[in-house]
Formats: C-alpha cells, structure tokens, sequence
DNA sequence: GGCTAAATCTCGTGC
DNA sequence: GCACGAGGTTTAGCC
C-alpha cells in the first residue's frame, strides 16, 4: 500500500504536495484548522474548528467534524479543485459544474497531510434488497398468499411501475407494491394509485396489497379506509428461505457469492 | 491540534492503540487493507482492498473506499466497538442495537493509524433551506400572487402538515406546498391530497398552488389534469431579496450571521 | 419512541 | 441529459 505522510510543512509546500496529488488522482486526506463555506443549490457557513477533509481519487470531495456519520460539507463529484495559498491560508476550492455549486475550505493550519493510492478492485455485493424480495416473492407466491400466481414483475402502468401483478386463487387481478422498511402513508397512496389505474384500464375490480414488514397505524387506516389490504413479511423467514436457497445452489456447485448476486 | 501518527507496528500494536483511543473517545483513522461484512436492515460483502476506515469521537463509524462520495459500509452510531486480534487479522466491529446492525472489518495489513483529538465548536449555519424560503415567502406573499395573505405555516390537515394556507384576493382558501427543487409527480400529489383534506374539511373549494424553481413535464401535466396551479419561483431573486434584507439588517446592527440563522 | 417530511439528499436505471 | 424511485437512506421536528 502506497501511503505518504507530510507534516510540519509549509503551506505553500503542503499545496505544492496536495495540488500534485489531485492531479495525480491520489488520494489526498488533512488534517487542518478551518473554515468551510458551500454556495450552490443551498448554502451554508461554518467557522473555524479542527476538521479531516478529503479529496478521493475521483474527486469526491469531503469534510468531516470530528463527529457524526455525515459530511459537514461535500462535493459528490468535482470537476475542478483548486489548491492555492492566499492571505496566509491555504485554500481548496471544489467546484462542480450541474448544478453550479462551490465549497471551499480555508485552512489556517494544517498538522497532517496523507496521499496516498489505494488499490480496491473488490466486487461489492449487497442481498436482502427490495429487488431481492421482489424477486423471491414472484418465484414464491404463496409467500404473500395461497393459491396467488404472479404474471408480471415491475408492469408499467400510468402513473409506474407495479412491483407485482397477478392472480389470486379466485381469478381476481392483484397488485402488489413491496416495501422492505416500514410502510407509511406514502407507500399506501403509490398503491392506491395504482390500484385505481389498473381498475380504470381493465375496467373490472382489482386487488391491491401492500407488503412489508410492519406499518405505521395512520398508514393502516388509511389501507382500511381505501379498501386496500396489508400483508405483513417476515424478513428473517425470508432470509431463513434465502439460506436454505443457498444451501441447495452450493451443493449443486453454484457459490455463495454468485447466488448472491444473482439478480 | 493534537494529532498522532502510528506506522510499522504489529497489528496487537495496533489493536491496543486503537482499542484505547476510542474508548477515549478519540477520532480513529486507518489506512488498511481489508474485507468488510454487513448485516442489519440489510446484508452486504465486501472482498479484500485498500480502505480508510474513520471512529469518530461519537463512534460513528465509517469505511470509504478510494472512490466515491459515499462510505461503502457505516455505522452512524454504534453502541459498542470491538477491536480484537484473530486468525492473524485485526478485526474492528461496530454494533448498533436498534436497529440491530453489525459491520465488520477484518484488516491484514495496516499501513498508517492516526489517533486525534479534533476541537470543533463551530456553528454550522444553513441559509435558503426550504424552511427559510417559506418563512420569507410568509411575509412576502406577493411573490407567490398578488393579493394573497399568508394565515398559517404548517397547517395540520388530515394527511401531513400544509406549507402555506391563506386566502386569496377573491377570498379563496388557498392550499400552498413549497420545493426548492425541481418538482415531482410526488409533490403534485402530495399537494393534491391536501387539497382533497382541506376541500372535505371545509366544504367548499379550495385552489392548490404547488411553487418551486422548476417542474418536471409529466408532472406539469398532472397539474393541470387535477386543477392544480404551478407557480415558478425564482431562487436568484429570493437570494437577492434576502441580500437586501441583509444590508438594512446589519445598517441596524444585527450582524450577518445572525440575520441568516434566524429562523 | 413513533411518525412525517426535507435533503446541497446520493445513486442507479431507463428513456 | 432528465426523470423517477430506492435507500442499511440520515436527520430534524413534533407529538
């Protein structure tokens, strides 16, 4: 692992040093007493304190307080970055071009300077998604309902996408809308909108289910109030389901990691 | 600032030096290679590359990889962090219990720790937040219509809280929601709903004005086929507005900080 | 603690 | 490039 360390520098040969690497596309990390200010879509000021700021090598750009998961101010992604020496700071200006928006950082005094090129090629793999249950549901129905069947995965109708439309053991058309965190009146609406297009364009009555794994009580009301219906999901079952999955898939020769990733 | 570097240490070195500074509550940074497991609301895996790891003072906990805007795996507060020696790797694992979410980092190389204590006691102030927008469009009324008085911020009605409610020049209820961003079917709707509540509540008709920078084309249309009103509002000219306000603020010796973290 | 909505949301996907 | 929706969203505010 190639990392550098700078300290008891000079500004201007920190900005040397931090200027080279930027172009470089290294990642560039201080430590330094600063101020921030960000103008674009919003904006903020922020006075002087000890903060991390980081310049990644695709020049997403970060300000970290010495607390608190969040950026204090950031850049996703600059398409210029200024490293200049000005009235005894040493300044890093990010700039991103849509929408126009400008952070920039004055630092006082800099203790600690890290560059460094980090090699990272690993796949990131997530599971237990939305998609992930979409998808398990459609091969399981009867996890949702005895005797359903599923014919369609994300059908578009007007106002967008149902996440599950099919058939119950009745011959009635269901629509289905999944959320995997708790469903709030948000998710009952985008349901019922759907339920309410599907029922104009097949000019016949439909079902609609909302499925997650709990629900806030005004949202149930208002499924009550709107004839719809809730099913609640257990998603330790699934993923208990997922694991056995991945049992059967690994005896057959197919890894983890594949299974997993498999969409 | 008290910052300190560790390089070319075992890693039970390591261990024990990072294991005492966050129990001291100290900001923890690491520059290790590594592989990184989540399990939680979600589940995710990570292979072996090059990372920063972050322990803030709150121990809120973070892996960056060399790109990106985003952590590839957090914690944003962790309740417990073990920092342990096994199988010939050093493991970091944060624990958050509710919801109940571990990460865990499993280092076999480390290449540079640094142990800090940052001082940071600085203000954050935001200015032209949608919160600040509605305030000033409260006492400024005519920037939305002519004629038009503001009598409640964040009526409660039925489904959510109103941004705006007034009466307009003809003595009709008016119905505002407020985007300082490009607007949405979303927001077409959620105005929508509030209408709907406010015409029940009251009886009799009600307009609903949905005022942002921007909109999109499919929910102009939507708009329009609901008896809705869109009205363009200009940032820049709120900017300038609030600029002005500024100036005869600090003629009057309030300071601008002050005059913008006014809420 | 639950609920509601904003956010400089970010990020992927589809057109 | 815009639009739309998910997210381990996080965060703040209110009850």
């Amino acid at each position: 692992m190639d990392v550098r360390v700078y300290q008891g520098l000079s500004l201007e040969e920190y900005a040397d040093i931090i200027r080279k690497a930027i172009a470089q596309h290294k990642v560039v990390l201080i430590y330094a007493s600063c101020t921030v200010d960000y103008e674009g879509r919003g904006a903020s000021t922020l006075g002087e304190g000890e903060r991390i700021i980081i310049v990644k090598s695709d020049w997403a750009f970060l300000v970290h307080r010495p607390n608190g998961y969040s950026p204090v101010n950031w850049q996703p992604q600059s398409s210029i970055i200024d490293v200049y020496v000005e009235g005894g700071l040493l300044v890093l200006k990010a700039v991103r071009t849509r929408p126009h928006e400008v952070v920039t950082v004055r630092m006082s005094e800099v203790s600690l300077v890290v560059i460094s090129s980090l090699s990272d090629k690993a796949e990131f793999i997530e599971y237990m998604s939305e998609h992930d249950i979409r998808d398990l549901l459609a091969s399981k129905p009867e996890l949702v309902e005895e005797g359903l069947s599923i014919t369609s995965i994300e059908k578009p109708v007007e106002p967008g996408f149902v996440d599950l439309y099919g058939i119950d053991r009745n011959g009635r058309i269901v629509v289905i809308e999944l959320k995997r965190v708790t469903a709030t009146k948000e998710a009952v609406n985008q349901l019922y909108r759907y339920v309410q297009a599907v029922r104009k364009s097949i000019g016949r009555d439909v079902r609609g289910i909302l499925v997650a794994p709990s629900i806030t009580k005004s949202a149930l009301e208002l499924v009550e109030r709107l004839g719809l219906e809730y099913k609640q999901l257990n998603l330790r079952k699934l993923r208990g389901i997922i694991e056995k999955e991945k049992q059967k898939t690994s005896k057959s020769g197919v890894s983890l990691l594949e299974f997993l990733s498999r969409r």
